[in-house]
RNA sequence: GGAGGGGUGGCAGAGUGGUCGAAUGCGGCGGUCUUGAAAACCGUUGGGCUUCACGGUCCCGGGGGUUCGAAUCCCUCCCCCUCCGCCA
């Protein structure tokens, strides 16, 4: 969401951003619809100010018991009152107008963010370990099914495509990757672990972005919840409203919990394996700061993130996004792409993005500095930290032995009650 | 799910339909006193929009209505609390 006055005092930089993505301009429409509706609220203002002296007067009149005063003024208010509703709803009609544009309206773009119009257009910031290369290397879904610990079918029959159903030590590691990312989060960078609701209310998802354009990406439950795309929502959300004190800022918070997507228009893409489900789990990390502490923020996020592929090492290549391949609410994103053997590529494994204030406007969420008055608006960030399902894809390939058992990562022992290696159950 | 009771300024808590944007207390800020602090005392202390300013206007959970006039009456939605029922 945006400020209207900025909008007013910066048309042209406004539209400027919107065209970095790919957004015909705004301000233009904006504006005529903001001066319109500038005018009717001062016709309003006029008539509520006349109304309200002549009912000020009434109560006098009637007090006195002046009883011609009194019909005199009443006569007055009632010619006032009866054009008093055009105007409020011609005032109505231009707001909401300009809420329903700047609602639909995607973040402006950073400036050092790279120009594109897709992910082709997206810059390797790092590279940090060597792409591990094996010899006949298997994809993560043919280790999981030949293990009999990674079913498909089954999960297929009751659920249907893009689920799937974990067993035995696979389960299991899905649930030591969890607990890893989340020791490290609250242990080594002061995130405040979480357990949030998994059914959101409207309010919840335009606050963080997802409504009211996105909503063919979302499970709507029966009732008026809906099934988080991701923990950013929740987590972001735990402050909407809000005014923080800003010593204490930064707020961090993390959380591990399912994310559930529709996958609208992602037919045909990803349709194997676990690298696109409807159900997948994944730590989610947010921040809220300071407006002038989001951007060094953000680096430090990216690097939690980029520290637990190291501590279980896993190579990887981190990207800054083009504007045309970043999501609705960001300014800025860094994806993490770890590298899959078995694909034989890089893969998204994380995306941490700076929103600034876009969201903070949308939750009304805002911080004031001790002794002031003034408030402003919090900036938010939210990362994975990272997505567990894709984790374990990437163990699995990784770790891939030739017999088609994969060892378990040093650092993943401590969760894993003394199972070094995940291997067909012999029974 | 049933029956009741509530949602008011940073917090607590008043408020017969007509100078109520709102008493009072706490907290905050400024001052007096003090070597300094505490205590005490005095003063001050919501926000949005609009205006160069004066001012105007809107906001007492959200939305709608009654009325010349609504924090106050009515409808509706949301949230919280108490009791009952059900239940992981």
């Amino acid at each position: 969401m945006f400020d209207i006055k900025f909008i007013r005092d910066h048309g042209e930089k406004f539209d400027a951003g919107l065209a970095r993505r790919g957004v015909p301009p705004k301000a233009g429409e904006i504006l005529g619809l903001d001066e319109e509706a500038r005018k009717y609220t001062a016709v309003l203002n006029d008539m509520q100010s006349r109304r309200n002296a002549a009912s000020k007067a009434i109560g006098a009149a009637k007090a006195k018991g002046d009883e011609d005063e009194f019909n005199r003024l009443k006569a007055e208010v009632d010619q006032i009152k009866t054009q008093m509703p055009t105007a409020e709803a011609e005032q109505k009609k231009k707001l909401d107008q300009i809420r329903d544009i700047l609602s639909g309206l995607p973040n402006l773009p950073a400036d050092d963010v790279p120009q594109g119009e897709d992910e082709a257009a997206n810059e390797e910031v790092r590279k940090w370990g060597e792409p591990r290369k094996l010899n006949s290397a298997k994809e993560h879904f043919d280790l999981g099914e030949a293990l009999g610990q990674m079913d498909f079918e089954a999960a297929a029959r009751m659920s249907g495509s893009r689920f799937v159903l974990l067993k035995g030590g696979l389960a299991r590691l899905e649930r030591a990757i969890a607990n890893f990312m989340l020791d490290t989060h609250t242990g080594e960078f002061g995130y405040t672990e979480c357990q949030p609701p998994l059914l959101v209310r409207d309010d919840a998802l335009y606050g963080t972005g997802q409504l009211p354009k996105f909503a063919e990406d979302l499970f709507k439950s029966t009732g008026d919840h809906w099934l988080i795309p991701t923990a950013e929502v929740s987590l972001t959300n735990i402050v909407r409203e809000d005014i923080l004190a800003e010593e204490e800022l930064p707020l961090r918070f993390t959380a591990w919990t399912p994310c559930f997507r529709s996958e609208a228009g992602a037919a045909g893409r990803d349709t194997r394996g676990m690298i696109r489900l409807h159900q997948f789990s994944k730590v989610e990390l947010v921040s809220i700061t300071a407006p002038d502490q989001s951007n060094a923020e953000h680096e430090r996020m990216t690097e939690c993130a980029e520290t637990v592929l190291q501590k279980l090492d896993l190579a990887y290549r981190t990207m800054v996004l083009s504007t045309g391949d970043m999501g609705f609410s960001a300014r800025k994103t860094y994806d993490i792409e770890v590298w899959l053997p078995g694909q034989a590529q890089y893969r998204e494994i994380s995306s941490c993005s700076n929103c600034g204030d876009f969201q903070a406007r949308r939750m009304n969420t805002r911080c004031r500095a001790k002794g002031e008055k003034q408030t402003t608006f919090v900036h938010t960030l939210n990362g994975s930290g990272l997505a567990v399902g894709r984790t374990l894809v990437a163990i699995m390939e990784n770790y891939q032995n030739e017999d088609g058992s994969i060892a378990v990562p040093d650092a993943l022992n401590p969760y894993m009650g003394g199972v070094e290696k995940i291997e067909t159950a012999v029974d």
